[in-house]
DNA sequence: AAGGCTAAGTCTACTTGACAGACTTAGCAA
DNA sequence: TTGCTAAGTCTGTCAAGTAGACTTAGCCTT
């Protein structure tokens, strides 16, 4: 099979312009302590380990793109500081992250199971990925997805 | 806000598993490409831009970790070569491709519309990453999502 | 059999990024 | 005024990524 993809540019893809964004190496690990409630440089730091310039500069560029923003706060008698909290840009890299443990609890995991699980806040059941289609259809496997050239699809030269 | 995640180790994070695999520079633009069907070295050469080496080393790296396998093939008048061609831990991969993608789509596409879109190969419908919880609810966003300890979790000492 | 072509790499020199560990700064506290 | 802590920055070292030239194996043509 010789994909018709092979006719469009490669380089308008999306994936290619999100990993530019949050495919540097300590990102996702920076964004999983986010999304587990961690909004302090220190906490940050013990927890995901990146060594503090490297975790400096990644908040920083995560701010930059707007995936957290910096809110200041002041515990009594300490000088004000900085924490990182999630924008709504950066909660909706949240499908990425649970792909990523979901894929991870799959293949990578312990005997003993995952360290942790997701539930639904309401309800308390474990919450999943699922893929679907506009018809309501739920697709078992990605041999069930066909790509197709968008509306933003370019030829190649 | 200071996470009950605090007192466990992230260190067995199965996210950080995950990324230790997949979470060099070009190994998700190489997974991309062959989701979209291209299975030779100088198709994914030319798609990718990555450099002969790296992807040599990307490709060997996930042929390594069950990710892809190697098909021989021969095309007519040529030696035979390899093809390299998704494993289904490869494939299960593929809801964090649509994760990013969609992301992408929504915050990095340029305003004629995103290159690619999934449709369900029975009907043709789009195809889209719904976060659902046991009891059959859609959640709208990760507010709606509570993480705890999992069977596997272990207290940091 | 000599020369040429292509796929799939390897090799080399250069550049960028990661890293540990020491240093800096601002505010509070004794 | 000295010391302490959080949240960094600075520095020198070392590993990884990169472009581009080079290599190897098989096949094809003459």
């Amino acid at each position: 099979m010789r994909s018709w993809l092979l006719d469009y540019d490669p380089d308008q893809c999306n994936i290619a312009a999100a990993l530019s964004i949050v495919g540097e190496k300590w990102t996702f690990l920076v964004l999983r302590e986010a999304f587990n409630g961690v909004r302090r440089f220190d906490d940050m730091q013990r927890r995901t380990g990146a060594p503090r310039q490297v975790l400096s500069n990644r908040l920083a560029r995560l701010v930059d793109e707007g995936l957290l923003h910096k809110v200041p706060y002041r515990e009594p008698g300490q000088r004000p500081r900085s924490e990182y909290r999630l924008t709504e840009k950066g909660i909706d890299l949240f499908p990425v992250i649970v792909a990523l443990m979901t894929w991870g609890d799959k293949y990578a995991s312990e005997a003993s199971g995952p360290p942790v699980v997701l539930t639904h806040r309401d309800c308390g059941a474990h919450v999943e990925l699922e893929l679907t289609c506009a018809d309501g259809h739920v697709l078992n496997s990605a041999r069930d997805v066909t790509p197709k050239p968008g509306p933003g699809a370019r030829r190649v030269a």
